[in-house]
DNA sequence: TCCTTTATATGATTTAAATCACATAACAAT
DNA sequence: ATTGTTATGTGATTTAAATCATATAAAGGA
């Protein structure tokens, strides 16, 4: 089912990048899709079927490791495109994708988006920006995984966090975790992270209410960084 | 100065994917430089000034982590292009470039690389791609710094190195790295590297004769990575 | 609401890998 | 060659973090 109100189409990427005559293109074949809390938008090995845009949600990506191990590779937020791994429609996926929070997406076919490629020549350079700056992030985790340790770590997750989910009127980051989840994404045990973050809030470096977190000491949290 | 010998334009892929007509821009804008092993080619902080493309040589990209801590983020060789990172040319590299043997690099100024973008439809796509493989493999590293040991990060190393560079007649791979290169790649000690290199060596799944690595049980180091 | 499941805190123990330490070997430079 | 420098192999020791083990606390379903 369709429901304009769940997804703004005027503010996704995709359409603002698209020459106007190929707007009702998009328009025509996207779909709207709801994914509760925790329910699997694509996994690992599906065959790549198209693309998603998250309009409202939070969404993690993970690969699997032998049974109940995870990685996060990484999160994504409202106006973000998951799922895309290029050309050839032939491709697999290589990470599933989880609803962290209840969110809207929105589906465009891959012959759709890759028609849209060939279509709109802006549109394949600044996807080639989006994921050029992906992947600077991520070897910034390389860099990370190899010389932190898991305090550091931690606490740039944290930080990222921060930045890429914003804050509520009282601080608190807005996402909703568990320590098995920030385990996933700094490489630890949820054992550990929940130590980690305990002490930090025996310092007052942040504070935290069910699973939510606050940044309180910003500096003294950088300053952890660079030891 | 300019040597055609060092560096055969038509068959990198930035020609390959250009209009006919704009080749001869091409042709008239680059430069070849030589770097001898342990050259560098660039640093990170740099302005970015353009891109490299090599014609010869192998080339490691790494990013320091206080005095004397190296990651190498990747490697890269002939036909490989290094150092773009998105358009805007007020862009500072995030990584530093280094030779690792001779190697001889064809550089085209940013603008020119820019304008080549804009010009030929063809080229953003093509890059596009490169860069989700690029992410792929990056985003497969992560999590085999989160959840492998040195042991399976090693094994892994070498099986990627072989692909990645291939090897001479007697199997060795083709290249040449210290311990503590592959130990930056893995994010570990050179003397854990040692210690691992000398139990596989031990154990005859691998040889080693220099500096030089060569596979002689291939399944058998598979094994290790599935445990 | 109670009851099951899942998440969290925290202590005790083990272990993988870093660090320290030194001897030897390979490589470069004079 | 001769000498200094950088790379390597290996042992001994330390340490960070995983694992094992429980107790308690939330969260979710019937």
């Amino acid at each position: 089912m369709k429901d304009q109100k769940l997804y703004k189409l005027s503010e996704n990427f995709l359409y603002q990048n698209c020459v106007p005559e190929w707007r009702s293109v998009i328009d025509d074949n996207r779909e709207i899709f709801v994914f509760k809390k925790g329910e699997t938008i694509f996994r690992e090995g599906d065959q790549l079927k198209g693309v998603y845009f998250i309009g409202e949600g939070k969404v993690k990506i993970h690969q699997r490791w032998e049974v109940e191990k995870n990685v996060i590779v990484r999160f994504a937020r409202n106006g973000d495109m998951i799922g895309y791994r290029g050309m050839g429609s032939k491709k697999k996926l290589t990470a599933s994708a989880t609803a962290i929070e209840a969110s809207s997406l929105m589906f465009i076919p891959i012959n759709i988006f890759e028609t849209s490629l060939k279509v709109n020549p802006q549109l394949a350079y600044i996807l080639m920006d989006l994921y050029i700056n992906e992947l600077e992030s991520t070897e910034r985790r390389i860099r990370n995984m190899a010389h932190m340790d898991v305090k550091g770590r931690i606490v740039e997750a944290l930080l990222m966090l921060k930045e890429c989910f914003g804050m509520d009127e009282q601080g608190f980051i807005d996402i909703k975790l568990t320590k098995q989840e920030i385990a996933s994404y700094v490489g630890a045990t949820y054992e550990t992270v929940s130590r980690v973050t305990m002490e930090l809030e025996s310092k007052k470096y942040i504070k935290s209410k069910g699973k939510s977190i606050a940044i309180l000491k910003l500096k003294s949290l950088r300053e952890l960084l660079t030891l």
